[in-house]
DNA sequence: TCTACAATGTTGTCAACGTCTACATCGCGA
DNA sequence: TCGCGATGTAGACGTTGACAACATTGTAGA
């Protein structure tokens, strides 16, 4: 079955179109279906049809276009724990909840974005990828801020409060996601974790 | 005239000798100064001053190779939690702190080869890495054994205490290595975590 | 002592990759 | 119309991982 291309299916035009879209597209399958290593420019230029020589034009090298495609995934991560913790009632347990629970399936989904968007990809430092926690940061920021305000967040400084918070998202998102663990489990763990900051007990005892 | 002299140092033996471990120490150095895309089977070979083919002998391939180096880490890992923990006093939080301090001294010192235990550097997925969990998992068990014996930690399921736990000192880790955070900072956020875990008020208040 | 063998290292080769350069084609505005 | 910049093509080069054929060495047993 012949690969159903966007725009023309028999001839091929020279120009492609949209290239660069395409192979960051092309870029994400990949890398979710065989592994970073797999994500080669050739590969890429095969899949989007065009010569080995194209992705050039859009990317200056492989590593430009896995830190794109990095920002991409910071963006929908960053959309997504927006999008939770906003369409969430008052409550501030909940909101919080929200967002981890939002960051978590996100690790679940996207395991090996959420990786390279860690990484960086690649090692040069180019990047140290502290662009991670940047959007859940100033998220996370005005919910504790919130929480302290309503009185419902145990009280505490709030700049330490808020890397442990986001300290132990992050490491349940890593955890969840290294250990494959099912959707259910992880949430109840999230769940836990919430209940613990805002000050009950934990362990679901 | 054939020359009977058994060795001189200068003239190189046909044998490496060790040249197993010594791709292994290779690899680590290269992997800590350079980054993983650097640690390359021709390099590791350059620098054991030996020919291209030899580390196939020891390695069945690049992945095998940072397998094992994720392996040394591991263990390093493993020792250095377990001395930590057990050289400290009887005081249930001062000993989680002190384990949650050598695993974060080891995400200071060697950030790279963290990242490639957690990761597997390649992504074959061969190696799931949920390893790394393994040994800090069964000293972490006991450790909440004891605490909750004792009463100095907050009750609960301690499955999930465990996970969460983990999840934090983890994420952390994570935290602390790829922000570069100094190690006294590092420390504090230990503390509050652990103080939280605990019973007690977060946030240094 | 001699010899066959297994372990280890060397050399040569191949395909794939990233990157560079020279060239071809296209669309658009002066 | 024409020319120019953006985009894609084609080929080359050096590096890498992987493999196969061969060389060297220590050693176990005849």
């Amino acid at each position: 079955m012949p690969e159903p291309e966007p725009y023309r299916s028999g001839d091929k035009p020279y120009h492609h179109g949209s290239l660069r879209a395409a192979l960051l597209a092309a870029a994400e399958r990949t890398l979710r279906e065989q592994g970073v290593e797999q994500v080669t420019l050739r590969e890429l230029a095969r899949q989007a049809g065009v010569s080995h020589g194209a992705p050039s034009r859009h990317f200056r090298d492989r590593q430009a276009l896995l830190e794109e495609l990095a920002a991409v995934g910071f963006a929908r991560l960053g959309d997504g724990i927006t999008a939770a913790t906003e369409k969430t009632g008052g409550d501030f347990a909940a909101r919080l909840r929200a967002a981890a629970t939002a960051y978590v399936r996100f690790a679940l989904d996207n395991p090996a974005l959420l990786e390279l968007m860690m990484t960086g990809g690649g090692t040069d430092g180019r990047e140290p990828a502290a662009k991670v926690y940047q959007r859940p940061y100033l998220i996370l920021k005005e919910l504790i801020r919130q929480g302290h305000e309503s009185g419902e967040l145990r009280p505490g400084d709030p700049e330490r409060l808020l890397l442990i918070i986001m300290a132990t998202f992050q490491g349940i998102a890593g955890l969840v996601s290294s250990l494959k663990m099912p959707l259910e489990q992880a949430e109840a763990l999230v769940a836990d974790a919430t209940t613990l900051f805002v000050g009950g007990p934990a362990g679901g005892s």
